[in-house]
DNA sequence: CGTGTGATTGACGCCTGTCAACGTCTGTGG
DNA sequence: CCACAGACGTTGACAGGCGTCAATCACACG
């Protein structure tokens, strides 16, 4: 098997995003293919690794560390899509629609990430059809996922909206052993994924405070009361 | 070329729409095998094709017609994700994530639809690696929409919401010789679309009479002042 | 210790949802 | 032909959710 002489972080053939990420269609023979045409590089906290409108050549394959996607709209207000982690891919949409980036990818906490050249993609979907139907399903998913936030954001109140994100962030990133949110994001950040203003978002999380669903510790948040937070997320 | 007993309105080797959909990408022997596996229909207006939370057997092409695609949200009240007219392809997104149908397709104008059974469409995607790309770069493009549409409802006003919604409209049904939309709909579904109330898209359309940005004339909206809307519709 | 970022709190008011009443139009049935 | 029901459109009143502005506090960092 071929090894970059380059700083190669993680090999593809064995590397444990495979078993989560769309990648596990590949083939040995692919997979090592894959491992040659990829870079490998450490992002620091605060970088930007590619800007929306740009044009990009490739995609990126999380391997740790959390990325913020978010769109840039009126007077400079961002408003977050997502966050990437571990075994997420971004940048593919762009890529795969020949257009250019439709976001800002900015990292959250210090990530290493994996970039696969635009050119490998392409041919792996083209040689590899269950690979190209899973990255079809993963967009369809993708597409799903944000159909409901449509519906949600539209009809929702934000006290409802910021339930949800608590919730679909607990599911997404998980809690520690003290029932802390496993990610950390500021009051601002939080208002940007679900359209509202920093100032709303603190009185609200003041609230479910003192109806003891969470507690707050700076910008850690713990969730307590799980049943009463589906409640008001949805609408009952 | 073998064709079927059953009603066939549209044969897909000479079908119009291949040239702009993602059928394009198919060859003459995949084109017959999917003309004699499909099955047309007429539906006719305020049929329903499938409803949200029913599982999907194959996937929908729009020959002519109109289709609201919508969710149902708190309380019955609809959001409408989408319109699927001409060349459209609908209820791929779940049959390919192998979910439940996350939209109801309702029949907005008589429509000619095609069912495309998902064994077709899997064989079909797994044997043309060039038509599989083309429907991920499909849902690539809807994701891309989708996530803009986020953006949007999250951080504009009714009115600028409103005021887009009317472009988008233009955009996709076009306008008629007097400048009307090409697509009529009740003020309650205006409203479902940008997730206000009825009464509000009543006002503001009202509003947007009085700047002369459009004539109403019952549910026929005639575009005058494109410029003013796209001032109103980006936030200028 | 000054600077900057983020969190918090209060005041204020507008946008927009809700409710209610009424008008308009169309189709149906007697 | 008329009465009636039902769907849709319109208008007004009203309240409250939430955005905006401004001031202050907390904390980290060079």
């Amino acid at each position: 098997m071929k090894k970059k002489s380059q700083t190669t972080f993680a090999s593809c053939d064995d590397c444990v995003i495979n078993s989560i990420s769309v990648f596990n269609k590949l083939t040995i023979d692919e997979l090592n293919i894959l491992n040659y045409e990829k870079t490998c590089q450490i992002f620091k906290k605060g970088t930007i690794i590619y800007n929306e409108g740009s044009r990009i050549s490739g995609c990126y394959c999380i391997h740790n560390g959390i990325i913020k996607l978010y769109k840039t709209g009126f007077e400079g207000r961002e408003h977050i899509i997502r966050f990437a982690k571990k075994g997420d891919i971004i940048g593919y949409r762009s890529l795969l629609s020949n257009d250019f980036a439709c976001h800002t990818a900015k990292v959250l906490e210090d990530a290493l990430v994996c970039y696969i050249p635009g050119e490998t993609l392409f041919r792996l979907l083209e040689n590899n059809s269950k690979f190209a139907l899973e990255m079809l399903k993963l967009s369809c998913i993708e597409l799903g996922e944000a159909n409901t936030f449509i519906t949600d954001i539209a009809q929702k109140t934000v006290r409802e909206r910021l339930a949800e994100v608590l919730l679909i962030l607990k599911d997404t990133f998980g809690l520690d052993e003290e029932q802390n949110l496993q990610i950390t994001l500021t009051r601002e950040e939080l208002g940007n994924i679900i359209g509202t203003a920093t100032e709303s978002v603190i009185r609200l999380l003041g609230e479910f405070k003192d109806n003891r669903w969470i507690e707050i510790n700076g910008r850690k948040i713990k969730i307590i009361d799980i049943k009463s937070l589906q409640k008001i997320a949805n609408k009952k």
